[in-house]
Parts: C-alpha cells; sequence; structure tokens
DNA sequence: TTATTTTATTAGGCAAGGCTAATTTATATA
DNA sequence: TATATAAATTAGCCTTGCCTAATAAAATAA
C-alpha cells in the first residue's frame, strides 16, 4: 500500500504545498485569494485548480469553511515538504551552497518523483532533524517534528539550545557567525540577557563566552539542544558557514 | 556570458538530447520519424517543435540533410546530457540505488536548472569521467571525453583496463561481479583470450586470476586505465556493487 | 517511368494551466 | 437596512505540447 496513489503534476504539488503552509501559519479560513496570492497568479486560476483537487479529494472545500487537505492531501503535502527540505540540506552540506540559494533550487527538487528517492536522501544526509531555515522536516511516515525553532533572543537564560537556521542570510551576518564559529548544529547556553538594550550574553560550547547584539539574538534560529531520542539523533555536526 | 541565453523547456531539452544521441550513433540523416521513435510521441509533434527550435536557432533542419544541432543545440545537449550523467554517478554512489534504477530518475534531475548546480556536483563527486553507464560525462565547458568504452572482450591481450559500467543489468550478473568483487574502478588486465569459446581469463588487480565466460566478457564495460593526466584523476574508487 | 509505399507536413482538436473581463455573492460600512 | 467594496465564480481565450486524419512529397519497386 503506497502514500500515494496516482501522482501529482508539479502544480497540484504547488498548490497542496502552499495550501499546506498557509493552514500551519494558523490562517482561520484559506481562501482562493490567499492561496493566489501565494502562488503569484490569478484567483480564477485558483477556483479551477480548487475543483480539481476536490475531484481528487486531496482537499475539502467549502466558501464557509474555506480550503483544508484532506488526509491524503495532507500526506502528499507533507512529502513535497519533505523533500524540499531534504534537498535544501543537501545543496547547504554537500554541493556548498548558500543559505539563501537553496529555496529556489529546491522548488524545483521537490518535484522529482521516485518512491525511494527521499528516503535515500535521508539516509544519506543522516536523518536530519531541521532544514536550513530551521524549519523541521517531516519524516518518512509524515510525522512532523513539533519541536519548533526560536529565536536565539527568546531562548530562556540558563537554557541550551541548537542552532538550526538564519532568518537574515546577508552576507555580513554569515561572515560574523563564521568569525564566531557559529554554524549549524552549534550548541549555545543562553547566560544572560542584558536587559538595558537586549544584548545577550552566550557560551558556545567549542569558543566561551561572547555577547551578541539583540539583533544578532533575533536573526539566530535555534531549537532544544536534544530530542527525546537523545542527540545521537541529531545530525547536523557543527560546520562552517559560507 | 552565459552559455545559455534564455532557458529550455523540459520538452526542448529531451528533443535536444535525443537530437544530440541521434546524432551521435552516426545517424545519416537525422529525420523526424527517427526522432518519433526516439521520444515515442508522434512525427507530427515533432514537426511542430522542429519549427519551434528552429526559430530558437537550436537547429538546423533542411528536409536532404536532416535535423542538425546549432553550436547553440550542441552546447545546451551536452549541458543536459552532463547533468543526467552527473546525477546517475550521484544515484548509484551516493544513495546507492542500483545501475538499472538511475536513468529514470536523472530523466527528471536533468531538467533541474541553476547555473552553478552541475558544476558544484561534478564538484562534490570528485570529477567522474564516465557514468554508471560507461559512459563519458561532458565536462563543465562542454567537452566530451573521446576515451571511449569498450567490452571487456575487445580488449587486446596484455591490455589493462578499467571497468566502468555494466551492460547487462541483470542482478545474477551484478550478484556475480559483487561475488569477483569487480565494481566500478575496478582495474583488470585481460591476461588471455581462449579462441574455443571466447573465455577469457583476467587478472583483477585486487584478487588474482579468474577466467569468465564469453557472456560475462561481452556485458562489462570497460575504458583504457588511464587518461593523459593521469589516474589520479579517474574518481572512481572500486565499490561494492549491490 | 510509373505505381506503390513510406515519410513529412498541414489542419484541426484536446487537456492542462494559466489569463482577463464580467458577473455573482459576501462582507463591511454608512 | 441599503450600499459600497471585496471576494469568488463563470465565461471565454491563450499557449504548450501532444494527438488524429488528411494531404503532399519522397523514396522505392515494378
Amino acid at each position: 500500500m503506497s502514500i500515494i496513489s496516482h501522482s501529482q503534476t508539479n502544480s497540484e504539488e504547488n498548490y497542496l504545498k502552499v495550501i499546506y503552509h498557509l493552514g500551519n501559519e494558523g490562517k482561520t479560513k484559506i481562501s482562493p485569494t490567499s492561496i493566489s496570492e501565494a502562488l503569484n497568479n490569478n484567483p480564477a486560476s485558483v477556483v479551477d485548480m480548487l475543483k480539481k483537487l476536490v475531484d481528487k479529494k486531496l482537499i475539502q472545500y467549502e466558501k464557509s469553511k474555506g480550503v483544508r487537505l484532506t488526509g491524503k492531501g495532507m500526506k502528499i503535502a507533507l512529502l513535497i515538504v519533505r523533500r524540499h527540505r531534504l534537498w535544501e540540506v543537501f545543496l547547504l552540506e554537500k554541493l556548498e551552497y548558500s543559505w539563501d540559494e537553496v529555496h529556489e533550487i529546491a522548488e524545483q527538487l521537490e518535484h522529482v518523483h521516485n518512491p525511494e528517492l527521499a528516503d535515500r536522501l535521508d539516509k544519506f544526509l543522516g536523518f536530519p532533524q531541521y532544514d536550513p531555515h530551521g524549519d523541521p522536516i517531516p519524516t518518512a511516515s509524515g510525522e512532523m517534528a513539533d519541536i519548533h525553532k526560536t529565536i536565539l533572543s527568546e531562548v530562556a537564560e540558563g537554557k541550551a539550545c541548537q542552532v538550526v537556521g538564519v532568518k537574515d542570510t546577508s552576507s555580513s551576518f554569515l561572515q560574523y557567525l563564521k568569525k564566531l564559529d557559529i554554524g549549524i548544529g552549534t550548541k549555545i547556553t543562553l547566560v544572560e540577557k542584558i536587559p538595558f538594550d537586549g544584548s545577550v550574553i552566550i557560551s558556545i560550547k567549542s569558543g566561551g563566552k561572547t555577547t551578541v547584539s539583540k539583533m544578532f539574538a533575533d536573526n539566530l534560529l535555534v531549537a532544544p539542544p536534544s530530542l527525546p531520542q537523545g542527540e545521537e539523533h541529531l545530525h547536523y555536526s557543527p560546520r562552517k558557514i559560507k
């Protein structure tokens, strides 16, 4: 029994993905207009496609409740998201693309169809939990880690965390990170927050204490340092940021 | 100045690739019919597309001479072939797909567009010279190694060669190879050919001498063991065949 | 050379997935 | 509530890339 009975077109996959993301952002109601904005196309086109997706039982659509993914639609959406994020990790870690370049390429790679590809890639990458933007990667069974990233500035004093990504991808920020020897997977303990300007004193496992600005702390995405299964399941080893 | 001024559709890329391959197989004349056979579509569709490709100056087409790639068309075709073969190496070597699975997936991956992707992948893979079917991988500048593969049975007595692929991808053949500890990159010296039944005595660098059948020797693709630049440029390290 | 067969081309259509413009239906505001 | 505004939907059209059927042009055989 396969998760996906018959294959989707790229366009259908993009609609499902966008509906998933809109739903995830806690939208009350996912409307044709919001979808058209996300896809940068015309609401009339969206209405056409919604009909098709309803026929295929991938979504439900009632004017009152807006659009919702069915179980089947959700599974496919999660698979697309999984592929996208795995490819992003690949592009960043193996092909040494920078954070801001990976998304666009992954938009294409996520539509490559092969039943084993995502799982093999996952294994090859060491079962990463997060993509380079700090978003969790759905598992093969379609489960999404519910451990959510936050920004460093929201970590409580005394708590440890692990770098999973960045918000700002400017080269000045990335270079600063490099200088501080902070990369994906780096473990950081938030020692103290300075009330005056929001500066944060952090302790980097490898390199001792440093103080960073609020602006810095607002742009570094972090997650709890270890998961229920123990940290040997975290794949990221600290790496240089290009 | 980029090699490709404006992007091709997947379909256009497939036509260019097929025209390239037909041309490479020494066809006297590449006709709409031969293209339609290769693409498994209708000659009428081919004629439509040929017009489009002529307009884009990617091919020349005269009923007398048939279809020919222009310089521009050739560059694009070589890029597609390059991408295809690099992805095949990736799938085989990194994701551990088997020989016969990689082609179909590479058919999709070859259409992923990004100016740096092929070159980064090439580097990541260690600048392989051959794909898993023993076909040479065009370089970044669009040069194709003119070192052509042959089958083991055509190697002269006393000559050394290197395994670059297989013709038969049946699991029985692949398992036999595994048993003999022969994989991509394995160096083999052809010691002697037995006239009686075409059997071949080979010496495998790692494992001494063995005799293999003509059928075996007809299905193992090999290339000269070292290139002008020296063998340190060959990327393949012997690996197990799955 | 003429007849036959094969190949190429044209004409007209189809499905997918967009678009614009017009219309209907909701929602908000006066 | 009546009206203005915004959103959703419908209708009709476009492009891409394919198809079939019909016709034209070649190539081959008689």
